[in-house]
DNA sequence: ATGGACAATGTTTTT
DNA sequence: CATTGTCCAT
C-alpha cells in the first residue's frame, strides 16, 4: 500500500521527515490523525523499526485505539508490542513493571478524583485543620499542581502561610497514599519523572528502548510530561510531536502550550512543519474561527484555508431561556432529519459546563430523540459502580484505605465510624494497614489483635475480614467477572440498592452493565480491568456509529468533527466563562475553548444564546457573548432580526402577560388541534403539533415548513385554519 | 449504629 | 437547585 497516497505536501514531509526532533504545528482539520498514524506506518515499513521500539502518547484511550486499527490497517498486519495509550496508561504499565524501584508494589491502585479528595479530607482531619478555611477541593488543587510541576513536598514554593499547611497536607497525602499502595493521577506521571531522573540505569534502559517517540496533542503537556518525554528521547532524540498552541485547552490542568516554545528550545535541531490546508471545515467556519482566535496575543497566526468552497454562513439565534434554547436545537435536528438533509449522527451539542446538558437531555428525551452524552463520569461516577469498584480494588490490594473506607460501611455491617476509627488505631498501632488487620481479625482468637476489640465491634470485623479472606484466595484464580458476581452475592448488593423504586432498578441495570464490561477482562485480568476503569476518559465512552446526536462539552470535542454543530449558552459568563474574567491567561483560553468548538463543524455551525439563565433557582439576565462581535457580520446569518420580529408571539414572557390585553372571551378550550394545517401571516403554512391553555391563552406549537417548529400565542398571532 | 430530616453551601473544564 | 454535610431520633 502506498503510504503517501492523496496526502499534500507538508504532510508528506512530516511523514517521511528525516529522524530526530520534529514539531509539527497543525490547525484544526488538517490531518493530524493522519499525518501520526501514517508516520508510525512509515517507520515501521519503511524504516524497518520494531514497534516494540516506539512509543506513541495520544490524548485519550479512544484516540490510541483508533491509532493502532488505522496503522495495522496502513501495514497490513498487527502492531505487537508496541507502546501506545495515554501518558497516564503508559505510566501506569512501566510503573508497575519497575515496581521495585518505587514507593509502591506493583499491586498498587489508582486513585480516582473522589479518593483523591477523601485524602485530602483524612488529612485536614488529623491535622485538626478547619476545613472551611482550608477547603479541601482547594487544597488538593495545589496539591495536584505542584506534582504537574514536579514539585515533592520539600520543593514546594513557600510564599505564604497557607503553602506552608498545604505543604504539611501534602506530605501526609502522599504518606497516605503510599501507606494505601496507591497513586493518584498525576503520581503516574511525577513518579515516573523521578524514576527517570534519579535512576540512571531505568532511563538509559527506557531510552535506548524508544527509538522513536510520537506525541499527540503536545500542546497539551504540562510539566511533568514534557520532562518526561525528555529524559524518554535523551538517548535516540527521535521525537515527533503534534500539536497546535491555538487548542490548547488544559492550563488549569497544569498543561503548558509554551512547551511547544520550549521545545524548539530545547531541540534547536528540530525540524517544524506547519500543516494549515483544512480538509474538514467550509471556508466561512474557518473565517470564524479566525476571526475569534486571532484577538488572542502571543501567538503565531494562522491562515487557515480549504478546498471545499465557501459554505453557508453561520447562524446566531437567540432564545428566552435554556428551556427554549434545548427546544429550538431538537426543532432544528427534528426538521433537517425529516426533510432528508441530514442524519441524526451528523449533528453535535456543545456547552460550556456539564450541568447544561439537563435540559437538552430533557428535551431529547421528551421529543423521543435517542443521543449520545459524552462523559465517563456519568457512568463511573455512579455510586453503584463506585461501591462494586472499590470492592474490586480492595480484593486486588488490601491495603487501599480509601476503598476500604467506602466498603466496610456499604452495605451497613454493624460497622460504623467509631469501631472504624478503633480499626485504624489498631492498624496503626501494629504498624500494618486496616485492610491487612481485617484480614488477620478473620481467624477471631488466633489473632493477636482480636483481644484489643471489644465484643461488640470484634465479631462484624473479624466477619467481613473473613469475606474479604475468600475473595482474596479467587484473586488469582478466578476473572474478575467471578469475582465481582461472588461479592454481590455476598453481600446481598441486590437487595441493598433495590430497595423498590425505579432508580433502584436502574442502579441495578448500571451493575449489571459494569459486570458486562467486566466479562469482557476474562484473560486480561482483574490488574487491567481496575486500571482501564481508573484511566477511562469521557471521550471513550462515545460511540462513534451510534446514529443519533452528540452532546459533549467544548472540552470533551476536542479532536472530533461533526457536519452540523451547535454551541449552545453563547452568553457572557458562559463563554467565556466568568471565572476567566479576571485572568487575562483564562480569558485567552476561553478563547481557545471557543475556537476548539467552532473549528469541529464541518458545514453548519448554529450558536446560541438566552436571554434568561438560571442560577442557582432564580432566573438571571443573560448577555450574549462579547464573541459575537468578533464575527464579521457577512459570515453570520442574523438570525437576530428574525428574533425582533418574532418576539411578539413569544411565550413565557413574564412582563408581557400583564401588558397582553386579556382575551374577553376566554378560551377555555383549544381551538387547535394536533394535525390541523394552519396559515401563518408571516410563517405561511404550518402544521400544528400541540396546543395547550395557558393564562387565558391558547399557546399553539406549529411546525412550519420554512422555520421549523414555533410556539405562538393563539389571540396574537392571527392563524387562519386551512384544514381540519 | 443507622437512617431520615433539615441546613448549608457552592457551581468550569478532566486524565 | 441539587448535592453534601450535620443533627437528631430510633
Amino acid at each position: 500500500m502506498d503510504l503517501l497516497k492523496d496526502l499534500n505536501t507538508q504532510q508528506k514531509q512530516a511523514i517521511t521527515a528525516d529522524l530526530g526532533p520534529v514539531l509539527v504545528l497543525a490547525g484544526p482539520g488538517s490531518g493530524k490523525t493522519r499525518v501520526l498514524t501514517h508516520r508510525v506506518a512509515h517507520l515501521i515499513d519503511q524504516l524497518g523499526v520494531r514497534p516494540y521500539h516506539l512509543m506513541a502518547v495520544t490524548f485519550t484511550n479512544k484516540a490510541s485505539k483508533e491509532m493502532g486499527e488505522r496503522v495495522a490497517r496502513l501495514i497490513g498486519r498487527q502492531t505487537h508490542g508496541l507502546t501506545l495509550g495515554t501518558f497516564h496508561a503508559t505510566c501506569a504499565r512501566i510503573l508497575r513493571m519497575e515496581a521495585e524501584h518505587l514507593p509502591v508494589n506493583s499491586n498498587y491502585v489508582i486513585f480516582d478524583a473522589d479518593d483523591q479528595i477523601k485524602v485530602v479530607k483524612q488529612v485536614i482531619k488529623d491535622q485538626n485543620l478547619d476545613d472551611k478555611r482550608y477547603r479541601p477541593q482547594d487544597i488538593h488543587g495545589s496539591i495536584s499542581a505542584a506534582k504537574n510541576e514536579l514539585y515533592l513536598p520539600e520543593d514546594f514554593p513557600i510564599g505564604t502561610y497557607r503553602d506552608e499547611v498545604v505543604v504539611r497536607i501534602y506530605e501526609d497525602y502522599q504518606k497516605m497514599l503510599l501507606a494505601s499502595n496507591a497513586m493518584d493521577f498525576d503520581d503516574l506521571l511525577l513518579w515516573m519523572a523521578i524514576l527517570l531522573k534519579d535512576n540512571p540505569v531505568i532511563r538509559e534502559k527506557y531510552a535506548r528502548r524508544f527509538e522513536h517517540i510520537l506525541v499527540d496533542e503536545f500542546q497539551d503537556t504540562n510539566m511533568a510530561q514534557y520532562t518526561l518525554l525528555k529524559y524518554l528521547a535523551s538517548y535516540h532524540h527521535n521525537i515527533f510531536v503534534v500539536g497546535d498552541a491555538d487548542q490548547s485547552i488544559y492550563r488549569w490542568r497544569g498543561a503548558d502550550y509554551r512547551n511547544v516554545m520550549r521545545f524548539r528550545r530545547d531541540f534547536p535541531q528540530a525540524q517544524v512543519i506547519l500543516l494549515e490546508q483544512n480538509y474538514r471545515s467550509t471556508q466561512t467556519i474557518l473565517d470564524v474561527a479566525m476571526s475569534v482566535i486571532d484577538h488572542n496575543t502571543n501567538r503565531t497566526p494562522k491562515r487557515l484555508f480549504t478546498e471545499r468552497g465557501t459554505g453557508q454562513r453561520i447562524l446566531i439565534k437567540e432564545l428566552y431561556d435554556e428551556r427554549e434554547q434545548a427546544q429550538y436545537i431538537v426543532d432544528t435536528i427534528v426538521k433537517q432529519v425529516a426533510s432528508k438533509q441530514a442524519n441524526p449522527g451528523d449533528f453535535a451539542v456543545m456547552y460550556r459546563t456539564n450541568a447544561q446538558s439537563r435540559l437538552l437531555e430533557e428535551a431529547f428525551l421528551s421529543a423521543n430523540i435517542p443521543y449520545k452524552l459524552v462523559g465517563a463520569q456519568r457512568f463511573y461516577g455512579r455510586r453503584e459502580i463506585k461501591d462494586i469498584v472499590a470492592y474490586l480494588r480492595l480484593v486486588f490490594n488490601i491495603d487501599d484505605e480509601i476503598g476500604l473506607m467506602r466498603v466496610i460501611k456499604t452495605p451497613p455491617r454493624g460497622i460504623g465510624i467509631k469501631t472504624y476509627a478503633q480499626l485504624r488505631a489498631q492498624a496503626q498501632k501494629a504498624n500494618i494497614s486496616p485492610g491487612a488487620l481485617l484480614l488477620d481479625l478473620a481467624k477471631e482468637e488466633e489473632s493477636e489483635h482480636f483481644s484489643q476489640f471489644t465484643s461488640r465491634s470484634a465479631k462484624p470485623l473479624s466477619r467481613f475480614g473473613r469475606l474479604l479472606a475468600k475473595w482474596q484466595t479467587e484473586r488469582d484464580t478466578l476473572p474478575p467477572v467471578e469475582i465481582m458476581e461472588h461479592i454481590l452475592e455476598d453481600i446481598d448488593y441486590r437487595n441493598y440498592i433495590e430497595d423498590g423504586g425505579e432508580e433502584g432498578k436502574d442502579r441495578w441495570d448500571n451493575v449489571m452493565e459494569l459486570r458486562r464490561l467486566a466479562s469482557e477482562y476474562q484473560t486480561i485480568g482483574l490488574q487491567q480491568f481496575l486500571e482501564d476503569v481508573a484511566l477511562v476518559s469521557d471521550q471513550d465512552t462515545l460511540d462513534k456509529d451510534a446514529e443519533a446526536p452528540t452532546l459533549l462539552t467544548l472540552h470533551a470535542a476536542k479532536g472530533l468533527e461533526f457536519a452540523k454543530v451547535f454551541i449552545v449558552g453563547v452568553n457572557d459568563g458562559v463563554i467565556p466563562h466568568k471565572r476567566s474574567f479576571e485572568d487575562p491567561e483564562a480569558m485567552e483560553e476561553e478563547r481557545r475553548l471557543f475556537y476548539v468548538g467552532i473549528t469541529r463543524a464541518k458545514d453548519c455551525l448554529y450558536l446560541s444564546h438566552v436571554l434568561n439563565r438560571y442560577v442557582y433557582g432564580n432566573t438571571e439576565y443573560g448577555e450574549p457573548s462579547r464573541y459575537y462581535s468578533d464575527i464579521p457580520a457577512d459570515l453570520k446569518e442574523d438570525a437576530q432580526q428574525n428574533y425582533q420580529q418574532q418576539r411578539k408571539s413569544q411565550i413565557f414572557r413574564p412582563w408581557q402577560k400583564k401588558s397582553a390585553p386579556a382575551a374577553k372571551s376566554k378560551p377555555i378550550e383549544a381551538q387547535y388541534k394536533p394535525g390541523m394545517s394552519v396559515e401563518h401571516p408571516k410563517w405561511g403554512n404550518g402544521l400544528i403539533l400541540g396546543s395547550k391553555i395557558q393564562d387565558d391563552d391558547e399557546i399553539v406549537n406549529i411546525f412550519f415548513k420554512d422555520v421549523g417548529a414555533k410556539k405562538v400565542i393563539a389571540s396574537l398571532a392571527n392563524l387562519e385554519i386551512i384544514r381540519k
